[in-house]
Parts: structure tokens; C-alpha cells; sequence
DNA sequence: CGTTAAGCGAGACGGTACGTCGTGTCTTTGT
DNA sequence: ACAAAGACACGACGTACCGTCTCGCTTAACG
């Protein structure tokens, strides 16, 4: 259980000890790196320029996150807010919430820094397990959840494969983001989600 | 049309001129570079690291690649082979190896050399082009092209968006090399076709 | 006239006010610094170390000294104790007796921080002064006084240059001590008592 | 035998392969380092400073001298010129000769650089050999071949510690130097070469 | 048959980021 | 006020890689 973020070394429940970390920074590090990431993309962040900008030292730069692939990482994850879509009954509904949530990631910074990510957890299996539980998994769950419920109401047939489903759903959106050949947008949300009806049903 | 490969200086037609070009440092370098990839991945490929590997100048490779990501596509190019899928006659075998193709691909060097690649394209439009019409274009092709001649069979209807559909086939396999949530194997290809064949039918 | 240890706040001699300071810190910073100096050497003596080592917080150092070398400075002082030579009514006992604190001192832990000392003493000339009134002074005035009885005994001639012979008798330890070309030891402070007889008779 | 500069990649005599270093660098590089030294001290020698003022990249730097204390030590000998003191015929005349390079090496560079230096020896015993080859050990030649003459010609006495008398004429400037308790002027180095003839004669 | 254009190997060069470490000061809570 | 813990700003360290350059030498085709 790697967590992106360094733990505070007194915390083993017991109160923290010694000067408090100054919370302003931690804000000021993760507006910079979003900054930097939206206008000139992941290889342009830099411990060096994110200190720099932030007006912090780099020092304390590393005392809360490890390297700057966690860094990049938490950055977004504090960004994109992992609520799970809302039960409407319908599964189109359903669907078109979650699906959505795709959609609306990969258009923000998440979009400039998705593909140095990836390299990076290529690099380090720590790295690639925290992304994908704070990333991928809150969401897949959320859309297993709607096909569940549906199954339950009779609105989906059952006997498919779930795990391949969710990918199918999600994958198309990683796969044009990643290699640019076509557009991420609403339209794409709302083939998908009527190809998966078309399998469920 | 940027190629992933320089070209050679006189090649405007007229014989070339000077000493020629010693075609064992392209397979040296290129050998070199599938052995560091398979063996330390994509970040342990570097220049001076090939050159020693290869026992090579470094500038005899920099005369043939104008810079790591090229180098490094072009060795993925070189060894995956760009053939067709035939034509069976039955959609559900030309699917099966067109994107049996995928699962096989992403299981050579590719798979170390996926995620990096991928970072560099983001950071270098030419390349994501050269990359996108030599790895994904001619696949896509041979899938279209399978999907139209089952459309002119009447085993599939027409009316889907195609090249959604290209997309689901292909996205899968990618996603999870990328992500490493989940394997990348027959199952998945088998999977994937009998979902397509459940939309177009 | 600067300490090299800080004095306590309340010190313009009312009695200290609040909770005065833990006598056993300075004690456990001393012990960590002579033990650090002897088996590691004057880099190796570090603040964080020292704290570590000590098991005292950094600011409680601080507070005590005001900085790395006024700390390794005190923490020799406080070893070497600069009792005065004796007056045994002999020249060349009195000074094989002052000249022997010079080899027994850099004997000690004196003989790895000396180098380190005196290059931050060309950095600060406060703390240069205060290891000169500290170190040198009183070995230097306990030479002259030998050599000023000796004169009234008639047992050596005046007209020397009292100052270079002081140095003539100190310096060699030093520049041996520095430059390890050659043993610091007893047969060095005989030579050098014998021909400092020899120039004064 | 360790070099204060890094050796040629190819220099087991054979001609130097690749492009030749470019020697304004190193002349740029040590004329940054002795201005630096003159205006602000040891401490203020820095391989990044160096670069910057030397207006060369930092790896240049390191390709010709290890770290900092071999670079400082490197630029010291090259500005001292270690030529040896002529034959006059007169010990006194030798002796002045010889020592005299002591107080005026002193002046130069060496002085801000010594204490430095000298702290940087006591932690690589490597660089303190090289440093005692380049600096001390012509000088003690130097003056060793001098006593030698005079006792052929009768005019010293036999007999003395000639390594202790070495030091003796060397130490004061160095003491003097490091602890900065008086000058290093030409009335030392007078005083100094009158109390070697009273010893030697 | 020498000229000439290019290839080749070795390695220098200017740049830039990395992550670590030490400094001296500051800010908490708890004595 | 002291003590303990640790945050903070600063800045140097030495390493590694990048892509370009400059050498001396080799290899052919051209004229």
C-alpha cells in the first residue's frame, strides 16, 4: 500500500511532533505542477522549475512526495475527485455518468500528463498500483456497480465477461488520448455507451 | 511525411557519393536496442548506451535516426512486420487475426517500448504521426477492410460508426499494456471479436 | 572579545530566568563531537549528526554554540586544559615540558580537527581570534616566560627575536600535523628543544 | 602515483583519439578559480560559480580534474613554479633564495587557498600526497641540495637532522599562514635563514 | 589515379535535471 | 525559558544523458 504522497513520520496515530507542515505549500506545489502541465506539458515538469515557481524549496518539495512521477500523480488525482456516479435507475444513465467522467478527465491536465505517467509506471510497479487504485479502479467500480444494478432490474443480461466490459468502456478513451488519432469528446461517450448497451441487452 | 528513419544524403535520386553507409551498424544498433528493451525497458535505452552495446559511434547513429524516440520506433517497426490480415471469407477469422495481431505485438519488445514511446509522441507531433501511420494505420486498415468485405457479404449491418468500432478493437489490448491491470492474451483477443461481432451483427 | 561558547540569556547578572539549561546536553554534545572527530574525522562532524549522535535536538546546540566550528573549537579547548608549563630552574626542561603539550595535544583528537579549524578559521576571523586567545596563547606565554627566566638565570642570551623563536619551537608541530609528511612524536620535540638551545645559548 | 588532473582517456602514448580538449577551457577554468580565491576565499570556489564565471559547461570541469580540492590544488602548482634555487656558492645567499619562494607563494593565491586545501588533504590521502609531491617536496629539495653544497664546502656542520632543519625553515610560513598570528614577511624570511646558519654552523 | 565526398570511431562540449546533504533559522507541543 | 522534533529556504554536490561538434582515418566512386 504505497501511497503518493510521503506520510508525515509521526503518524503512527500518535500527535504530530516538531513544526507542522506548512499546508500552503503543499497548495502552491500542486497549482504549479497543474500550471506547468496545462501550458507546456509533463516533460516540462521539473523539481527544479516547480520550486522555482512555487517560490518553495526543493527541500521541501521532497519531503512530501518522493519524485516527481508521484508527485505528477497526486497533483491529478487531487484534481479529478473520485465521487461515484449517481444511481438514476436506467442504465443508459448510468453509463453516460460514468463514461462521462472519462471524458471529462481526459480533457483536463490529466490530458498533457497521461502519457509521461504511463511511462513512468512502466518504470515503477509501486507507482503503477497507486495510480491505478486511485485512478482506475473508484471508477470502474462505479460503473460495475450500474451494470450490477441493472442485471438486478432485469435491464442487463448476465453471463458477460464484466472485467472485459469495463475495459471496452474505458479503454477508448486512454487509446485516443494516448496516441491522438481521434477526438475525446461527447460524442465518443455516447457511442460507447450505446455499443455496451448493445452487448449487455 | 516525416519517416521514422533519416534519409541518406544523396538520395535525390542521383548515386551516392562517398563512402557508403556500413549496413551492419543499422543491425548491430537495432539488435542492440530490442536486447536493452526487452531486458531494462524503454528508459534504460540511451544513446550512449546502444553506441557501447553496439559498439558503435554514437554519431553513426545519430546519422541514421534524428533521435532516440525515432531509433527506438523504428527497431518496434522493423521486427513487428505490417502484413494484411487475409481474407477468410468469415468475418469472425479475419477479425480474430487481425486483432490476434495486437496481442501478439504487445507481446514482443513493443511491450517494454509502449509507454515511452508513447511519452516521447506526446512531446513530438512527427513522431506521433510517423508512429500512428506505420503501427496503427495499417492495422486499422486491414480491420476496415475485413469489417466491409463482411458488410458486402451481408454478415454485418451497416449504419455503426466504424471507426468507433476500429477503436474498441484495438483500445482494449493498449489500455491494459499501459495500465498493467489486466493481462494481455488470447482470452482478451477471443473476447474482444465475440463483443464486435455481437455489435455488428 | 568573543566566546566560543554563547553565553546564557540572562547574563548581565541577574539570575536566569525560566528553565535553566540541562547541564547534561553539553556534556552528551561534547562526548558526540570528540567521538565523531576521533573516528571520522572533522567532515564527518555534522549538526544533525552530532544531535543524532547526542540524542539532543538540534536547537539545543544552537543555543549553546553558535556554529559548527565555535562547537568543534570549545570541544578541543575543553580537552586540552592549558596549564602553564612549570618552572623546574632549567631551560630545557621548562621548554621540553611546554613543547610537549604541543605533540601530547596533537596527539589527540586536536590532530584530526586541526585542519578542518583552521580553515574555517580563515573564514572567520572572530573565531580565528578566539581559538589564537584560546589555543596558542597560553603556550606561547608559557614559552616566553621560560625563555625570560632563562635569560635572568644568564642561561640563555637576549637579543633573539623572541617571537620567531616561538614560532620556530610550535611550528613544525603544526605543519606536520598539516601536511602529514612526517611523525608528530617524541623525538620531534627533543630535536626541536635542542636546537632552539642551541640558537638561545 | 594519482595526478591532480585527470588524465587523457588515451594517453598510453598512443595519439589521442576523438576531438582534443580545448585548453582555453582549462586556461578559462583556472583563472576563474585563482580569481575567485583571491577575491572571496576557498569557500567560495565552486564548481557551479567556476562554471559560470569560467563560461564553460560543469562536465568540462570534471572531465580535467576530479572534484573541487584537486581542481584548487591543480591551479595552485600550476601558478607557484616549482624552479630551483640557484648555486650561489653562499649558504646564506641558497638558503635566502629557497625560503624566500616560501613568503612569496604565500602572497599569491596559496595564501586564501591553504586552509582550504590543507582540510581537503586531511580527508584524501591521495590529494594530500599529490599536494606534498607538487608543493612541498621540490622546496625541501630544493633546500636539502643547498646544505648539502655548504657541508661539502665546509661551511656547515654534519651531523644535524636534515629533515627536522627542512622543517624548520619551512614551518614558520606556513604556521604563520594558517593562524594568522603574524605577518609573512621578508624579516621572517631573514630571520629565519639567520637562525638555520647559527644551528648549521 | 588522385581527388573528393561521405562514413566511421572516439571523445569533447554546452546544457540541464536528478536526488542527497548540510546549514542555520523558525515554529510547534510539551515540560 | 528550555527541550525535542521537525519544517523551512538555500545552495553545493557529483552523476547521467542529450544532441552537436571536431578530430584523424578509411572507403569508395568520379573525373
Amino acid at each position: 500500500m504505497t501511497p503518493l504522497k510521503s506520510r508525515l513520520p509521526g503518524s503512527g496515530r500518535r500527535p504530530p511532533r516538531g513544526r507542522p507542515r506548512n499546508e500552503d505549500i503543499d497548495r502552491a506545489v500542486v497549482a504549479a505542477v497543474l500550471e506547468v502541465l496545462r501550458t507546456r506539458g509533463y516533460r516540462a515538469v521539473t523539481m527544479v522549475g516547480i520550486a522555482r515557481k512555487a517560490k518553495r524549496a526543493r527541500a521541501s518539495i521532497y519531503r512530501r512526495w518522493p519524485s516527481k512521477p508521484y508527485l505528477v500523480a497526486d497533483c491529478l488525482v487531487s484534481t479529478m475527485g473520485a465521487r461515484p456516479a449517481p444511481d438514476t435507475g436506467d442504465l443508459r444513465s448510468d453509463l453516460l455518468a460514468a463514461v462521462g467522467t472519462f471524458q471529462r478527465a481526459l480533457s483536463g491536465p490529466l490530458r498533457q500528463a497521461l502519457p509521461g505517467l504511463v511511462a513512468d509506471m512502466a518504470h515503477d510497479p509501486k507507482l503503477a498500483q497507486a495510480v491505478r487504485r486511485q485512478v482506475l479502479v473508484p471508477r470502474r467500480q462505479s460503473m460495475r456497480a450500474a451494470l450490477e444494478r441493472a442485471r438486478a432490474r432485469g435491464e442487463a443480461r448476465g453471463g458477460a465477461d464484466i472485467e472485459l466490459l469495463l475495459d471496452l468502456l474505458a479503454a477508448p478513451f486512454y487509446f485516443r488520448t494516448l496516441f491522438g488519432h481521434a477526438r475525446v469528446d461527447r460524442r465518443l461517450t455516447r457511442g460507447v455507451v450505446e455499443l455496451a448497451l448493445k452487448i449487455v441487452r
